[in-house]
DNA sequence: ACAGATAAGTTTACGGTGTTAACATAGGTT
DNA sequence: AACCTATGTTAACACCGTAAACTTATCTGT
């Protein structure tokens, strides 16, 4: 509508690539402009996304909900992502960045492994504490995580470099009896989630508490490690 | 039908107690039968919908199969269960019973408390192994679960007399280092959940790993339980 | 410059969910 | 015989995720 586009019809053969004339540079850009308007719209659903999933939980996260508040028909939503929980995915996958982030921050405050790993607990039960649905949504609702992993690959690859890279610090001063470093990265690994999966699914205990619970849990298994 | 009751007009005043006449026996024994009905039908509605809860999973638990399976149109269990939250606590309920007869055989097959205690840690994950839709619903499902308790309450109420009574064994013994006992149980609780919530919601590992994995954690935080 | 392909959005529709309201009816009570 | 209550039913509402068909604008090739 604003760009006409004027002439055209004067170069014939626009198939040799090496002498970019207008038009292609032309049709490029246009081209590039809509990519950057797709990935503004999904970037825009995604947030509206993530804002009502802290928002209502997960349970009531509803993609109807979504398209609405972005000002589109649901279906809409389908041409930018396969379905509802390919749309729930690429929030996680943010989050996820977020998590991991918050981590590593945790693990550059200290250095001494023993106090790097005390750090990462206390950041780990805190970024549950503060987005329970993310959470949630993380580590409690995708059947879909994994499956015929090894040991390693899981306590390594799956986000959690930070935490095995610390227990391998450990484990080279002696921290780490009998067991072996991704061993123990798993066992550092489901103590904490173990707190943190409460905090976001059952409400027992007020949020402090929780923390009060990670280091109590954390020097026990530290302690325990290193005395194995 | 069966039963006319034909002499009642003569007795005006049925309000006196102790002389209980012909008519009130079959009276209350109707009401009883009636009552048994109720509990039978009551039985068989919550016995369908664990077979379906285990057998199609959490997610796709839902009423109107439950009331298709059980012969009734879906807003008849309405009669009998206030919501659907309401029948799966029920279900629950039922649950948590032979979840805490699991744990406490686990807790007699051995006398000293360290045993114990490992022997209920491998019991609780094998439970969750074997029904995780199950777990899920009692431990993951449930944001309403207690609010404004204490610790202690949460230690000990909650189901798990078995374990807050073991680690108190185990602290009589000097097993317990510097923490308290309900503080011990959590931690030991948290650590076996964190085991028990990943057997449920992801499958990356095979679950005898995770049975591995609950020796490891419970030796771990066994040991450092004694040397904090 | 015009026909055709492609992309993005719409409306409509299907099958599913939990739940409420209005009605039917059998049983026991008065 | 009249009434009430418990236990069902059907119909309906408000959601949900998602597939199919259609519309419309934009870009592309001849």
């Amino acid at each position: 509508m604003l760009t006409p586009t004027p002439l055209l019809s004067t170069e014939p053969d626009r198939t040799q690539s090496p002498p970019a004339k207008r038009a292609d540079r032309v049709r490029a850009r246009s081209a590039a402009r809509r990519e950057s308007e797709r990935l503004q719209l999904r970037d825009h659903v995604l947030q509206i996304a993530q804002r009502q999933l802290v928002a209502h939980g997960y349970h009531r996260f509803s993609l109807r909900e979504v398209a609405e508040e972005a000002g589109y028909s649901p279906t809409a939503l389908y041409r930018h992502f396969a379905d509802r929980d390919a749309l729930l995915e690429e929030v996680c996958s943010h989050y996820f960045a977020q998590f991991s982030a918050v981590l590593a921050a945790a693990d550059r405050s200290a250095t001494a492994p023993r106090a790097r790993l005390m750090a990462q607990a206390q950041a780990y039960v805190q970024f549950a504490i503060d987005n329970p649905a993310v959470y949630r949504l993380m580590f409690l609702e995708r059947p879909e995580m994994g499956m015929g992993l090894s040991m390693e690959e899981v306590a390594s690859d799956a986000g959690f470099g930070v935490l095995a890279q610390a227990v391998g610090a450990l484990a080279a001063t002696g921290g780490i009896g009998s067991l072996e470093v991704p061993q123990a990265t798993m066992v550092l690994w489901a103590g904490v989630h173990g707190l943190a999966a409460m905090v976001v699914t059952m409400n027992l205990l007020p949020p402090q508490h929780f923390l009060a619970m990670t280091h109590a849990m954390s020097v026990t298994m530290l302690d325990g490690l290193q005395h194995g």
